[in-house]
DNA sequence: GGCATGTTGTTCAGATTTGAAAGAGTGGTA
DNA sequence: TACCACTCTTTCAAATCTGAACAACATGCC
């Protein structure tokens, strides 16, 4: 059988993937119990709060978030019956929507805000150090430029 | 309000949880078209492959994969329908009850394991350096050990 | 033994997520 | 205009996931 990772690359994957399980599990209780939302509400938050005009385009949002189309529709819709987002219809292209982030659900991204922060700090930014922290920033924006994949120079399936 | 990050913490915790969302989907679609299983059924028969005597108690299972105690038996109930595992029950707890690994999950496994490590290696270890490699190793490790459940090489484990 | 208390898993109802198919619009082309 | 291929989003049914309530057992204490 080809081996496909050396024990150093398997380790790291191990180490990533079964830690990132965990932590994402932590976060979301901790999330959860002090605010009511879940980090995908929380995250799309963020990023309506950022946008332009405080809105984005269900395209868009589902591109951001990894979600599946139908996904982005049950996810805005839900945060619309809580009063976080409203729909607006897009008046450049009909077919399309938007999500617009209301004074609530600002208001309600604001403080939750450092509960949340809280315990990012407590469950991983407090464990690393200085160079760690460097480190991570840059193999994990390098990671997040997608494409990541896309070279067809096929040389890549052995080691 | 206290500032809970300065601005290379917040940026370091973007980066990854943004990737590692857009990370996780990637694999998973990958996984699922290849072998038709999803990641979670991949990491059950992972950790069931490495376990002594290849079981594990719902418990156990649970607590590793950081399901809800309900999820554990569920997933274990779906693998068990396609034949991946058993159900035992416990000798010496009558309460308890086991997945345990059947020929076919192992063979299954193997069979899946090749494609998606080709998958973790290009949408991850070929994007990283050997020092990244290394830090990032480092850090997941003690990340993964604080009160969660530490990342198991293989063949240690007893109970 | 007989009982209180804690553990381990399951069940159930309801929430979330997915993929396939459909509805509605857009743009290009004849 | 009419048509065709494509894009954006929703709908629907089925799969998965969660928390709360429960059943079965274990353990310690009298």
């Amino acid at each position: 059988m080809v081996e496909q990772l050396n024990q150093a690359q398997l380790r790291c994957w191990r180490a990533y993937i079964e830690t990132s399980l965990w932590l994402n599990a932590q976060l979301e209780d901790d999330l959860r119990s002090a605010t009511g939302l879940s980090m995908t509400d929380y995250q799309v938050l963020v990023l309506l709060s950022e946008a332009p005009r405080q809105r984005l385009r269900m395209g868009e949002l589902a591109n951001r978030m990894a979600f599946a189309p139908s996904r982005a529709t049950y996810q805005v819709d839900s945060m619309a019956k809580r009063g976080l987002v409203v729909r607006e219809s897009c008046p450049e292209d009909r077919r399309g929507s938007q999500a617009v982030l209301t004074a609530s659900g600002l208001l309600t991204l604001r403080e939750a805000a450092p509960h949340h922060l809280v315990s990012v700090r407590r469950h991983f930014v407090d464990a690393l150090d200085e160079a760690e922290l460097a480190c991570l920033t840059r193999a994990f924006e390098r990671l997040g430029k997608r494409g990541g994949t896309p070279p067809a120079t096929s040389q890549d399936t052995q080691a």
